[in-house]
RNA sequence: GGGAGUGUGCCCGAGUGGUUAAUGGGGACGGGCUGUAAACCCGUUGGCUAUGCCUACUAAGGUUCGAAUCCUUACGCUCCCA
């Protein structure tokens, strides 16, 4: 194994926390391949670059000689993790659980490397566990212990319900950590209670403890608010190539660096060579944002994705050329045809009054000529295969029914 | 249980009887510029085949020639006291 400070090099960077980092390079001090845990619920099933910040991580630690453990929460699913929450989860049926979690491990096989890989489902040894067992490592938690948690803390003092049971998640997610016996135990940074719940667990249960590790929240494409589905900015794993490269290309100059560290399978070394080439301006933002775009989707879609997508992008959105294939929409067409209807018809206007606007405003063309305001009624005859364009980034050709 | 507020368009937020589809900001969309970055400039942002018509300020009633603005009730949210 390669030597101690050098691992050291790849596993700090991009860290948010390492508790405690001495005792992390004491492990590696023991030149063996760790046991590197990662507990995920299986509660959403579309992933997107935000949920690939740990398993890069995962994948460092591979790459470093290491072992890998993805625990599928299907047991802890069950229980609903609080952190970050201040309701009560709903709980999901087995099923669905058991679906998410397929498509989880299918997505983050394309990150890290099988051959260092094991996955367990902590179904296996939770839901199997009897009334003595569970008593057992419940007692060596304190309620004041688990209380002191941020989320149950600000949930009591609202008078918000805490249910029972939520009590039961951190003291699940320890467990794991003694079952499959973790050296480091990673998650988002909203997870350092849970993992530091392992690492007590461990200590109390005569184990070498746990070390935690924590991966910042990436930002989504607006640079701003953290990537979630529910705010619109997340760049989703199966994305197709098209889109993973155009979101990338959309994101703010000043998150190349962090989305490269983060969520690029880009090394260390490169990543600091291009940080500090953009910092004394010997790197060119545009082409290194394409860098990290070509990278993304070679990751995700296969080796040489990334460059074929860029060409499509290019020539879209660079030479404004109209894209190969436009969709049809067949529909019928009068001797006279109401543009404004027709825009609402094919989606490209909430309403047939914003479909004027969209025209009053010159955004609308017809095989690429921009029509001029108050261009509403439109020969039938003359549109029959012509293509109507909204924007820059809308098309569709118009077939006769 | 008692008391005080508050509810406006995608979001925030002006407006307290009369040229009001309702100031302003954010967001979004369109145009210019361009690297689908940022910055900047311009336009649009209720519906309707439309110099007009219709529906709108939580909901339902009421007062008035006229209501987002006043009154009543309901619902939602916020705060104080017990």
């Amino acid at each position: 194994m390669i030597p101690v400070e050098e691992q050291l090099r790849v596993i700090t960077s991009g860290a948010q926390n390492i508790v405690p980092l001495e005792d992390l390079r004491k492990k590696l001090e023991q030149d063996r391949p760790l046991n590197i845990k990662l507990g995920v619920d299986p509660t959403s099933p579309d992933l997107h670059l935000g949920h690939a910040v740990p398993l890069r991580k995962m994948r460092q630690f591979q790459d470093l000689g290491h072992h890998v453990t993805l625990i599928i929460g299907d047991g802890t699913a069950l229980i609903g993790d609080p952190s970050g929450k201040n309701t009560t989860r709903p709980q999901l049926s087995s099923e669905q659980i058991a679906q998410n979690a397929q498509t989880y491990v299918d997505q983050a096989v394309k990150i890290l490397d099988p051959e260092k890989l094991t996955i367990c489902h902590n179904a296996e040894w939770i839901l199997s566990m009897d009334l003595k067992k569970l008593l057992e490592v419940c007692s060596r938690f304190t309620v004041a212990r688990i209380l002191e948690r941020d989320d149950f803390t600000k949930r009591y003092n609202a008078k918000t319900p805490i249910a029972l049971h939520e009590f039961l998640y951190p003291v699940m997610q320890a467990y794991d950590s003694v079952v499959i016996k973790a050296d480091v135990e990673m998650g988002g940074n909203d997870q350092l209670f849970n993992l530091l719940a392992g690492r007590e667990l461990m200590e109390k249960m005569g184990m070498e403890p746990q070390i935690c590790l924590t991966m910042p929240l990436l930002e989504g494409i607006d640079g701003v608010r953290k990537m979630s589905k529910s705010y619109g900015n997340y760049i989703g794993l199966t994305d197709s190539v098209d889109d993973m490269f155009g979101k990338t290309m959309s994101i703010p100059d000043e998150m190349i660096v962090r989305y490269m560290r983060l969520a690029s399978p880009l090394s260390v070394d490169e990543v600091d060579a291009i940080e500090q080439g953009l910092a004394d301006g010997s790197c060119d933002p545009n082409a290194e944002k394409r860098h990290l775009a070509r990278a993304l989707c070679d990751m995700y879609h296969g080796a040489g994705e990334g460059e074929a997508a860029e060409e499509r992008f290019n020539s879209r959105f660079r030479d404004h050329e109209m894209p190969e294939n436009i969709a049809e929409h067949p529909c019928e067409l009068g001797e006279t045809v109401y543009l404004p209807a027709l825009l609402k018809e094919v989606g490209f206007a909430g309403s047939s009054s914003e479909g004027r606007r969209l025209i009053d405003g010159g955004g609308v063309k017809l095989n690429g000529e921009a029509l001029p305001g108050g261009t509403y009624e439109v020969e039938g005859a003359s549109l029959d295969g012509a293509v109507l364009q909204a924007g820059r980034l809308r098309y569709v050709r118009i077939v006769r029914k």
